[in-house]
DNA sequence: GTATAAATTGCAACATATTCGCAATTTCGG
DNA sequence: CCGAAATTGCGAATATGTTGCAATTTATAC
């Protein structure tokens, strides 16, 4: 995987840094927030470097962002990952991922109708999970 | 329209100003970003107002937000306008939107696989539309 | 209409998030 | 290993979002 990234960056005239690893591997196997990325690099990166490379990953495809404001996530794009879609639970604010095949088949016959050539697509669900919706907390608003 | 918008926030305890009036008026017919938004009230409104409008939409569900980071738009949501997703077109920036019915069906059989309570959804495509795809011009990175 | 209490606004200070210029360091091809 | 080019870290500059509070506006009861 390291490789292909590698060889991905070379591909488009950047090279494969110190930085950029450890973003990457960072992300490896889980979408992160901002925070948790920072966190999670802490002392390895500057603070400029780490946004410079998000900047540069999400040019590249490399990575994409999922949701907005306090909920947005950076995670390996589908080329360094299967293709999935989001539940994000607004009691426990967790992110599910699950993976539709019927969801795609639609959204192949969409494509195709708007004559639109799609790089990328996302679906994310708002609401509350299973495990949410049987315990009793409240949904405070 | 106006007078539904009064009698949600009526019911929620929240009154209709002015620059609450003026914020509606101004997504009312197209999704709109922060620095747009904040273009088209020049002067009616204070920053920290429009702030504190969008997020008390949001909470009332008035509105949904829609992409992120650069992308990020805000508009009415389904119940003040027919619901509906987005092809993002990457060379010319246009924000196409979509119906699509058969995808609504998937979402209904997916959220009760996962035994999800959705409260919203939305689906992003991101690509080159039609015309764009038509023209000559080169999508640099 | 007018008075009044409660909600909301604008302002200005604050906090946080993101970007930028530039010298120092790292990368990569030969 | 060397040198050119790309990239990084630092600190400063911007941009974006939030807050407290006095002044204004709103809805309601007369």
């Amino acid at each position: 995987m390291r490789e292909r990234l590698k060889i991905q960056l070379k591909l488009a005239g950047y090279s494969l840094t110190g930085p950029r690893q450890a973003v990457f591997a960072a992300m490896a196997d889980q979408a992160l927030s901002m925070s948790e990325l920072q966190a999670k690099l802490q002392g390895s990166l500057d603070r400029a470097s780490l946004y410079r490379t998000l900047l540069l990953f999400d040019r590249l495809q490399i990575i994409q962002i999922v949701g907005q404001g306090k909920n947005r996530r950076f995670e390996l794009s589908d080329h360094y990952n299967v293709h999935h879609h989001h539940l994000n639970c607004t009691r426990c604010g967790r992110v599910e991922t699950i993976e539709a095949p019927a969801i795609e088949r639609e959204i192949a016959v969409l494509v195709r109708k708007y004559g639109f050539a799609p790089a990328s697509h996302q679906l994310e669900l708002t609401g509350v999970c299973r495990e949410c919706s049987q315990s009793s907390t409240i949904d405070s608003f």
